[in-house]
DNA sequence: ATCATTTATTTACGCGCGTTAAAAAAATAT
DNA sequence: ATATTTTTTTAACGCGCGTAAATAAATGAT
C-alpha cells in the first residue's frame, strides 16, 4: 500500500499495463473481463488503493448505483429500525443507500426530493409525511424518479406501496382484549399526521361492529411528531377527568401508548393484565422500546423484516422494468400479536 | 413552469440570453453578479426550473458543499436527535448533509469512511464506534478529509473533539444523590463500546473518593448496542441475587437505566425518590425517552444544542483553515441535572 | 462627453470517466 | 498450423460544468 496517489483511471491503467477501457469495463462489471485480467486488476487495487471518481462516473452513467431512502422522522426508533434494515439490503444488493429524514416538515420533505432528483438515484424508497405531505410535489417527483412508497400510503402515488395491514393489526388487538374479558376503547390523535392512524380507527370501528360491541373513540389534541408527549398530556386529561369509557385502552400506536403509560404512572394508576390492575393498555407497532416500558407493552408487531425486504425487491423490479410498472400494487403485511404485561 | 426539459447550463443560458460563465458564477455565488442580471436569472429559474448537475459541479470544484455525518448507531434516539440538529445547522449554513450510521459494526464504519472519501466532502463530523473502531483506518481517513470527532473521543484522531464533560455529568448525579441521603453505586457494562463509559466510571471513583464515600462498581456482561436488554438482564441478575450494594443506583447511561427500570418493574421493586420506594435510580444522557420511563428518569442532560452547534462551527473553522488546525482542541460541555421521579 | 471601473461575453481548455468503432492480440477450436 | 472466436487496445468523442484570459459592454464619476 504505497501512497503514490493515483489521480485517475488512466494513471492507474498505465501503472499496471492494462488499457483504460478495460479497467472501466471491470468497474462496471468485474465479470465482463477475462479472469486473468480481473486478477491482475484486483491485485493492483490492493497495492495502490485506487477508486474511480464517483462524480465522473455518475455524470456519464444514465443510472447511478444510489438508492434514496426517505423517512418522515428519523428520531422515531421505528423509522430508524426500518431504515437500518433497508440500508443493509441495499448494500447487500450492491447499491449505495442515501438516507434522509424529513424531520416532520413539509418544506424539508420537498427539499429532500428536489435534492434527490438531482442525485439521479436508481430508485427511491419513500415513507412520506402523510397528511402534511405536498402531494403534488411528490407526484411530480415520482414522474421523474422510480419510487416505491412504504409505511404511509398516499393513493396513487409511487409505482407501488409496501406497508402493514392496519386491519390485521387492530383486529388482533381488539379480539385479544375482548376475548380476555375487556372492551377496548380506542385512543388516538384527533388530527394524526400518518394515514395509518385513520385506517386503524376505521378498522377498530368495523371490528367492534362485527363483535357487536359498542365502540368508543377518544381523540386527543396535539400536532407534530412528539407522540409520547401528546399521548401523555391527552392521557392525563382523560384520567384526571375520569373520562375513560372502559378500563381497557387500545392506543393507535406505541409512542402514544408510551405517553399513556407514563401518565398512568404519574396518576398512580396500575396498568396490566392481572386482576389487581386497574386498566389494560395495548397498542400497535412493536416499537423497539415496547419491550422496556413499565409494564412491558402488549402490542401488534410490524413485520419489519418482510416490509423492508419486499420494499426493496419491489424497487429492484421497478428499476429493471425501466421505471414503470403496469399496475400499482399495494402489498400489506399482517401483524403478529406480542403479548406482554400491559394487557 | 413549462416542461421543455433543459439539458444543461448552456441551453439554459442561451434560452435567457445570458452567457454560460455568468450563469456559472451566479450558482457559485449569487452575489457575484449584478443585481439586474441576478433578477433575470432568478426569474428564469422559476419559469424553467433548471438545476445544474451536481456531479458535474462536484467533479470540477475542489471542495464540494457536502458535509458527512457519521454516527455509530442511528437506532439510538440519542444519536438520531443529535443528527437531526447537525443536519439542521448544515442546511442553514448552505451545506448538504449526508448521514450515515455504522450500525455498531466496524466493517460498516470503515466502508462508510471509504465511501465518504470518494464523496470528497468539505468536511466530516464523525462519532466513532469507540473501542471497536479501526483506529488506523480512521487515522488514515482523517489525513485525507477534514474531520471533527464528536461524542466519542479517540485520543489524537481528528482535528478536534467536541463532546460532553463526563466528569461534570457524574459529579452532578453523585453529589445530588449523596446530598439527598443515598450513596450511589455505579452500574455499567463490563466492556463498554463507548469511551465515555470509562471516563464516567473513573469520574465516579474520583468523586466518591473526594466525598469520602465507599465506591461500588457493578459491571455487567454484554456485548453490542442493545443496551436496554443488557441493562435489563444485568439488573435482573443483580436484583435476584440481592447483590445490590446500596439502594441507590447510578447507571452509566440512560439506555442501561431504561433496562434497569424495566427489570425493577418485573421484580416488583418500587423505584423513586419518595420514602416508600425501595431504590433510587439515576443516570446520564437525558435520552429522548427519559421523560417517559416509569418513573421518569432523573438524569444528567447533554447540552445537545451546544454540542451540535460547536461541532459544526469547529468544522467550518477547520474547512476555512484548509483542513489543518494548529492544535487539536477538545471542547467539552457540562451537564445539566434533570431531576425527575426516579431519584 | 470622457475616462476609469465594474460587469458580462467570447473563446477555449480541463476534469475523470463512459462509450464506441476499428484494429490488434490472445485464447480456443479445428 | 490455420481459422474462428473472444478479449483487449487504440483512438477519439462526449458528458456538464469550472475556470481563465482577452475582449466588449455597461455603469459611474468627473
Amino acid at each position: 500500500m504505497q501512497d503514490n496517489k493515483i489521480r485517475n483511471m488512466a494513471e492507474f491503467a498505465a501503472l499496471i499495463g492494462i488499457s483504460r477501457p478495460t479497467i472501466s469495463k471491470y468497474f462496471n462489471d468485474p465479470d465482463s473481463v477475462r479472469s486473468s485480467t480481473r486478477d491482475r486488476i484486483e491485485a493492483a487495487l490492493k497495492q495502490y488503493d485506487y477508486r474511480p471518481n464517483i462524480y465522473a462516473i455518475n455524470q456519464n452513467r444514465r443510472l447511478t448505483k444510489t438508492i434514496g431512502i426517505v423517512v418522515p422522522y428519523l428520531a422515531d426508533p421505528f423509522f430508524a429500525e426500518i431504515a437500518r434494515m433497508l440500508e443493509r439490503h441495499c448494500i447487500a444488493a450492491g447499491y449505495t443507500p442515501s438516507l434522509f429524514s424529513s424531520h416532520g416538515e413539509q418544506g424539508l420533505e420537498n427539499a429532500i426530493l428536489d435534492n434527490l432528483r438531482a442525485l439521479k438515484p436508481a430508485g427511491v424508497l419513500l415513507a412520506p409525511l402523510g397528511r402534511t405531505s405536498d402531494k403534488k410535489h411528490i407526484e411530480a417527483f415520482c414522474r421523474d424518479v422510480p419510487t416505491i412508497l412504504f409505511d404511509s400510503n398516499i393513493e396513487g402515488l409511487g409505482a407501488a406501496f409496501v406497508g402493514s395491514d392496519n386491519f390485521s393489526f387492530v383486529s388482533q388487538t381488539v379480539e385479544y382484549m375482548s376475548r380476555t374479558g375487556h372492551t377496548p376503547c380506542f385512543f388516538e390523535m384527533k388530527n394524526p399526521a400518518n394515514p395509518n392512524a385513520n385506517k386503524r380507527r376505521l378498522a377498530y370501528l368495523e371490528i367492534m361492529n362485527r363483535l357487536s360491541l359498542e365502540p368508543h373513540v377518544i381523540q386527543i389534541e396535539g400536532e407534530g411528531w412528539s407522540f409520547e408527549e401528546i399521548g401523555r398530556q391527552g392521557a392525563l386529561k382523560i384520567l384526571y377527568d375520569k373520562a375513560l369509557p372502559t378500563n381497557a385502552v387500545l392506543c393507535s400506536n406505541d409512542r402514544l401508548a408510551i405517553g399513556f403509560l407514563s401518565a398512568c404512572h404519574e396518576m398512580g394508576i396500575t396498568v396490566g393484565r392481572e386482576e389487581k390492575c386497574e386498566i389494560r393498555v395495548a397498542s400497535h407497532d412493536d416499537h423497539p422500546y415496547a419491550r422496556y416500558t413499565c409494564p412491558s407493552l402488549t402490542t401488534a408487531a410490524h413485520d419489519y423484516e418482510s416490509v423492508s425486504e419486499h420494499a426493496l425487491s419491489a424497487l429492484f423490479q421497478l428499476i429493471e422494468a425501466g421505471g414503470r410498472l403496469a399496475t400499482r400494487e399495494e402489498k400489506l403485511f399482517a401483524a403478529r400479536l406480542v403479548m406482554r404485561d400491559s394487557a
